[in-house]
DNA sequence: CAGTCGCAAAACCATTCGGTTGACAATTCG
DNA sequence: CGAATTGTCAACCGAATGGTTTTGCGACTG
């Protein structure tokens, strides 16, 4: 039976800013423009990476509507746009219930960590 | 090698859990498991998918460590984990202060639907 | 025992992602 | 004007995603 499209119900926003999200150096930029305003080149100089590696990622952010562009002469200045962030964050209120309810947030982060994969060898980097 | 990048804390935990929030199917599937617990079928059904291509998006969430299975005989059965969502929540905190002090999250959401596929019109926002 | 149910695993495919390099456009400055 | 700054665009690449079909395996059931 194939019935309809059924859920998914069309949530193309909520995909976009959690794929920017899922990104270190997207959340790093993120957390660079918390603290004001930017060009896309101090974006890019804490990376590694080349120049139009970091633009691509900033239009990631964009397209997210998690940042905005203006257009200063030749420096384009990036301005953090919280909306995306709140509707994010109303929808992991949805689940607030589950983790007060049932577990406290220190072990919860610890089992994030764990369930990862990742080698939990060095100590925590997170208070 | 990665050679110490200089930014980019190590969140590997914190990639995996957006990228499994990042895809509406698996969104959905949390949602189901909200009312509690499903085997990989039940959690299956709403979707047109295949059945192997659900049960990936369910590897997915395990990875990120937003479900755990418990195989009871010939059925897998799928219980929330809502730690890594808390660690989500937690990470979303640290810019709750721009949202709440430049829009009221109702507009919020508008704007992130908004911005999400259309070119942004400008509607010309200050402060 | 034979068959069905629930699911995983493997092979395969198209698309996307994250990165690179090279060329180029526009703005600013000597 | 000519050169440097700032950044985009296009082409390309390897790896990961998301999907499929086929196969198989353990667990129940008639």
């Amino acid at each position: 039976m194939v019935s309809q499209p059924t859920e998914v119900p069309a949530t193309q926003a909520l995909d976009d800013v959690f794929h920017a999200l899922a990104d270190p150096t997207r959340r790093a930029m993120l957390r660079s423009l918390a603290s004001g305003e930017r060009n896309i080149g101090e974006l890019a100089a804490p990376f590694r990476m080349s120049f139009p590696a970091a633009s691509k990622h900033v239009r990631v952010l964009e397209r997210a509507g998690l940042v905005r562009r203006r257009i200063e002469g030749r420096s384009h200045v990036l301005r953090i746009e919280p909306a995306p962030l709140a509707a994010a964050n109303e929808w992991l209120r949805f689940y607030e219930g589950f983790w007060t309810d049932r577990l406290d947030v220190l072990d919860a982060l610890l089992r994030a960590e764990d369930a990862a994969g990742t080698k939990p060898a060095n100590g925590g980097e997170e208070t």
